[in-house]
DNA sequence: AAGTACCGCAACCGCCCCGCT
DNA sequence: TAGCGGGGCGGTTGCGGTACT
């Protein structure tokens, strides 16, 4: 007997989320709570396949999910957990609590592998001339997967790579443990943030309103979705994209944080030390960190701390160097 | 102004993991 | 112990918006 699909092909509606669907489904949820989602598009009046439920309520309106721009800090710590952890984005968001796994996956795949890359080549012709292994070390510590590297160290490099997400998880532990008394050892997303998130559902009311604020009832169902889907995201900030002269400059100061030693004839070992944290940039931590209600950065500075230690980010980088 | 190309993102698809029986 | 089924995850697609010609 062949397993049965979650849900009826037929009769189930696809395509973008409508608000008054998302309505039903918040509305459902914090009268219920998420879980058993199979039961949920009957129970909830939606005629909506249960995975769809589901990554709708975790991608979009699910509590405490951050929208819009990422700023320098999210970068670093998305592209050096990328380092560390390959496309393991769901990993790479429970480090990031107020963004998802499909947001985190989505910035990589559109801005950063771009920017990287773009880095990558800017550098491979300014270091051309020049000896090429303190570019490789630099780059190559930035690897999309484990299997970019050789056979030979792909064992050591496992190793390496368990021991630091035990380190990790250890660093996050710690700090949230800090946040809530009720320690966990289980690190999805949404068990941190409803540690780092007291009220369960303390911003679904939020959702809703942003998401009511800009919602204009449709005569035609068919074509005003994905407006009011963007006047929603527009309402909660996701004003995509600063002008471009900011954005250079942002991007200049994430490339002089980040990479510092880029261009630079500095030792090798001095990839991403700890002067790659200008003091600007830790200024910027700083700020950055305050807005963040609950004090959730605050709290998770330690981990932040790791992730831009000066032995972990040289471990990707004298690792991977020897793996081109 | 119109047509085309490109980009970004929400959502879907299909595989995998793991708990339950 | 094997099979089932729910849920999670990463990769991919398709659509709408924007930039460019």
């Amino acid at each position: 007997m062949g397993r049965p699909p979650c849900c009826d092909k037929e009769g189930v509606k696809k395509g973008p989320w409508t608000p008054e669907e998302d309505i039903l489904l918040v509305s459902y949820i914090q009268e219920h709570g998420p879980g058993n989602w199979r039961n949920v598009p009957s129970n909830a009046g939606l005629r909506r396949c249960s995975k769809s439920c589901r990554l709708r309520w975790t991608n979009y309106l699910r509590p405490g999910i951050k929208r819009g721009d990422f700023t320098d800090q999210e970068e670093k710590m998305i592209i050096h957990l990328q380092a560390l952890l390959g496309n393991r984005w769901a990993a790479i968001a429970s480090y990031l609590p107020e963004r998802t796994d499909n947001d985190i996956k989505n910035y990589w795949n559109t801005h950063l592998k771009k920017k990287l890359k773009k880095l990558q080549s800017s550098s491979a012709n300014h270091h051309h001339q020049s000896s090429s292994s303190r570019s490789d070390g630099l780059f190559s510590s930035f690897p999309s997967s484990p299997e970019h590297h050789s056979s030979s160290n792909r064992g050591q490099w496992e190793r390496r790579l368990q021991t630091d997400i035990n380190m990790a998880k250890q660093a996050l532990c710690d700090a949230l443990s800090t946040m809530d008394p009720k320690p966990s050892s289980n690190y999805s997303h949404d068990h941190q943030l409803e540690h780092a998130k007291p009220p369960l559902y303390a911003s679904n009311a939020e959702n809703i309103a942003r998401l009511l604020q800009s919602w204009v009832p449709k005569k035609e169902p068919s074509s005003s979705v994905s407006t009011n889907q963007h006047s929603f995201c527009d309402s909660m900030g996701a004003n995509k994209y600063a002008n471009s002269s900011e954005e250079t400059l942002q991007n200049e100061a994430l490339f002089r944080s980040l990479f510092g030693a880029v261009g630079s004839t500095e030792s090798p070992n001095s990839d991403l030390s700890h002067e790659s944290v200008s003091p600007e940039t830790s200024c910027f931590f700083e700020q950055e960190s305050k807005p963040m209600c609950d004090g959730g950065w605050n709290k998770l500075s330690m981990l932040e701390k790791w992730l831009f230690d000066d032995d972990h980010y040289s471990m990707p980088l004298q690792e991977n160097a020897n793996f081109l």
